[in-house]
DNA sequence: ATGGTAGCTGCGCTA
């Protein structure tokens, strides 16, 4: 791992359920005072969102939530500003998208559908999403010079990101069309903020619960922070921290992130 | 080709 959890942290996290994790989330934020952490899969509408666990801790908190499925949220240690909901001109009512800028940090914090399988129509509606994803992002950094692009991308970027990558390739996840949809998002001038370090190989982010996979590290690194060239010179460490993911009844996914020199 | 576990919900859907 290059670098660790921090003050400077920009930290992505799907806790598949806010009400399980909520405590392990609080304890975490705890021990390393992160600037930003955006949730995936909170799975609660916003008027049961727990903020208060983290406003107690000092933190600021916006939930863009939904019942049973999906739901994005923001810990915070300055309150968001200049938020967004939605992908514009996409019409979904899955909450996947939550953006807000941080001091001259525009953070956008994503649940990327995660398609099933290759030729569902739960596919088609994950390379719409992206596409749709793509026209916005080109918007946001015209707009925004230090972008931090972060969450569960439901993409495993290389070979390198899959523990077996012969038995995924074509298959959800790690299929050429996903390659090709998060190659147009890095060409609007985004890096894999983690591929910016040597890092130690074998480092993933979700490991399936069903085949017990994280006994073995049978991983993939799905969730991502990709960052705008203007913070190159600022990005300081990508790390994946997988301890919270040892813990009992984890997520099935660990907290990923950016420590990013003020 | 399928199933395994987990969460939410109310036993099927999603991941």
């Amino acid at each position: 791992m290059s670098g660790k959890p921090g003050r400077n942290s920009v930290v992505s996290w799907n806790v598949n359920s806010i009400r399980v994790r909520e405590a392990q989330v609080r304890e975490w934020i705890e021990q390393y005072q992160p600037a930003v952490v955006g949730l995936q899969e909170t799975k609660v509408p916003n008027d049961v969102w727990p903020g208060e666990a983290f406003e107690s801790l000092g933190y600021h908190t916006v939930s863009n939530g939904q019942r049973t499925y999906n739901g994005v949220a923001f810990i915070s240690r300055e309150p968001a500003e200049d938020l967004v909901f939605d992908l514009p001109g996409f019409d979904d009512p899955q909450r996947r998208v939550l953006a807000g800028t941080f001091g001259d940090l525009r953070v956008i914090n994503l649940y990327v559908p995660n398609g099933q399988a290759v030729g569902s129509e739960k596919y088609e509606y994950k390379l719409s999403w992206l596409a749709h994803l793509h026209d916005w992002l080109k918007e946001e950094m015209a707009r925004h010079d230090k972008v931090v692009v972060m969450g569960d991308f439901n993409i495993a970027p290389k070979d390198e990101d899959v523990h077996d990558p012969e038995a995924w390739r074509g298959k959800i996840l790690f299929s050429e069309p996903e390659h090709a949809a998060l190659g147009k998002l890095l060409d609007l001038g985004l890096d894999d903020s983690f591929r910016l370090f040597d890092q130690e190989p074998e480092q993933f982010s979700w490991w399936d619960f069903r085949t017990r996979a994280f006994r073995r590290n049978r991983g993939l690194r799905i969730d991502l922070a990709l960052t705008s060239h203007a913070l190159r010179n600022q990005v300081e460490a990508s790390w994946i921290d997988i301890e919270p993911r040892k813990a009992e009844r984890p997520s099935d996914h660990a907290p990923v992130g950016v420590n990013i020199e003020p």
